[in-house]
RNA sequence: GCGAGUGUAGCUCAAUGGUAGAGCAUCACCUUGCCAAGGUGAAUGUCGAGGGUUCGAGUCCCUUCACUCGCUCCA
């Protein structure tokens, strides 16, 4: 049982320059979060564990970096300026907010042939809902009158609401290029980082003379307004993916998408030391029109199950839209097979704050240790069991004393070529040891008044508290090892 | 957006309407000192912001901002 809640991790990351709050200064913003000088080197070490494992590691996939914001038209073809613009209205009653189509779809033919009256249209629900949008562009106080007057029920409480006026909330972020703002030069950014993926498939497919089946793959920020950002840094605005998307044939796609799903698990468990527990798979039920297979790789966070990451069979859907709205003709010649297609896409995507955020909780710890403090036998030991390939700190370099501080800087830079070390000579050295482990530095090396003598160091490991004495010349070689043991 | 809650030192939190505090953390010095050790000292605040009531407001009232939780949303 993990004894991480969110407040703690929270308190955590504040305190010792993981993440805090962003623009705090003005009362911070909500849905976005700084990363700290800690944050940053462990969020930097993901990302690169994950581009070494899915692109460097590999010959089939290539990596690329889009801007964030693209052509409109992407996000229209896409389909995400629809769908991430819903009408809203909430009942005052009932206190519930509801989307106007899910709305509609509860509604009695009575109703609906009443509301059909108002906005001088058919009882259709599509028809209905398109009035709603028109309305309430135009901002007109009609529709929350039509709304009471009509006794539009609340499926909560099968009785007519109190209703507001109906909001437009687009989830989509707008901006505009260029130094006019108008309808014409507005512009998105974007909200997830795989269309940029798909819109460049041929110009990478030809540079890198790749072949189908191969794969391209991007990390980078997204953005979405999200209603209502929660849990830390779990649901935020400004967040951070990292997506793989792989091209082959219908046939073999199945195929695909199942060795895909091995190697993300495989990830969790190999490169980031999950345990078992930690993370389960969960099969989509309702799948997306387009979908022909999607699961979620859940974490286990304080607040319960949330989706780290996501595996989905798109088929030939992408591909195709961006045919049809650009009017290019997306499709690959595979000469093996001597057949024209659309290739199949299987995705995976998984948000990097969201890893952070599994990741630190995973590896919070309390444990008990011994304690010189008076009156008191032990002490609660706050702990971080990081892996090593992520830990900002991966090694720290104490003197006993400070007057040691010279040797001991350095052995500090000697191990700075090679690993991210930390030189820390202020206070007692149990304090120090206790910092450390609080930021989940693995190895500790700690240089006393014998190692001028004996050219030797002591070794402390972050999770048994054990020391070991090693002579400087083994130093990294021995580091080495414990890193990647 | 609705409802509830919270804003005081870096953190956790005190303070009947009457001089803004504690613990922890931080920093400096001392200590041949290995697990938040001991000692001495230091720094730290527009009490979220604005207005009002009062002789006097961190405390009461109003407004506002931000955050947290619940509802809605989460392709």
């Amino acid at each position: 049982m993990s004894k991480a809640t969110i407040e703690k991790i929270s308190n955590l990351c504040k305190r010792r320059g993981f993440i805090f709050q962003s623009s705090e200064l003005y009362n911070g913003i909500n849905g976005f979060w700084d990363y700290g000088p800690n944050g940053v080197a462990m969020r930097r070490a993901l990302e690169q564990a994950w581009w070494n494992y899915m692109v460097e590691a590999r010959d089939n996939v290539e990596g690329q970096d889009s801007t964030i914001i693209c052509h409109p038209q992407v996000w229209k073809a896409s389909g995400h300026v629809d769908q991430f613009a819903d009408i809203m209205v909430d009942n005052k009653i009932s206190k519930k907010r509801f989307r106007i189509d899910n709305l509609l779809e509860q509604q009695s033919p009575e109703v609906l042939q009443a509301l059909a009256d108002s906005f001088e249209t058919e009882a259709d629900v599509a028809k209905l809902e398109a009035s709603f949008e028109t309305q309430v562009e135009q901002k007109t106080e009609l529709v929350k009158v039509i709304l009471n007057d009509c006794k539009v029920i609340d499926p909560s409480t099968k009785k007519p609401g109190d209703w507001t006026e109906p909001k437009q909330f687009n989830l989509m972020m707008q901006t505009y290029v260029g130094p006019v703002f108008d309808e014409d030069h507005k512009a998105y950014l974007r909200a997830e980082t795989c269309q940029p993926i798909f819109i460049n498939f041929h110009t990478i497919a030809t540079s890198m003379r790749q072949k189908v089946p191969f794969g391209i793959a991007q990390t980078g920020k997204a953005f979405r307004n999200e209603i209502n950002p929660r849990n830390f840094t779990f649901r935020s605005r400004e967040f951070s993916q990292m997506e793989m998307e792989f091209f082959c044939h219908e046939e073999e796609a199945m195929d695909w998408y199942n060795y895909w799903r091995d190697e993300r698990l495989k990830f969790y468990k190999d490169v980031l030391n999950f345990r078992p527990e930690a993370t389960r798979t969960h099969d989509h039920e309702k799948l997306a029109h387009y979908a022909k297979a999607a699961m979620d790789i859940e974490f286990e966070f304080p607040f319960g199950w949330g989706e780290l990451e996501g595996i989905h069979h798109r088929g030939t859907w992408d591909l195709s839209q961006h045919a049809e709205h650009s009017k290019q003709k997306l499709e690959y010649f595979d000469q093996a097979r001597n057949e024209r297609y659309i290739p199949t896409v299987i995705e995976t995507s998984v948000g990097l704050d969201r890893l952070m955020l599994a990741i630190l909780c995973h590896a919070y710890d309390e444990d008990e240790a011994e304690t010189q403090k008076e009156g008191k036998e032990t002490d609660v030991r706050v702990v971080l069991r990081l892996p090593a390939v992520v830990a900002p700190v991966q090694v720290a370099v104490l003197p006993l004393s400070k007057k040691l501080s010279e040797s001991s800087e350095k052995i500090h830079k000697d191990l700075q070529k090679n690993f991210r070390s930390a030189h820390d000579v202020t206070q007692a050295i149990g304090r120090r040891y206790r910092r450390q482990d609080e930021i989940g530095t693995p190895l500790c090396v700690t240089y006393d008044f014998d190692s001028e003598e004996d050219n030797c160091v002591t070794v402390r490991d972050r999770d048994t508290m054990t020391q070991e004495r090693i002579s400087l010349d083994e130093l990294q070689g021995y580091i080495f090892n414990k890193l990647n043991a």
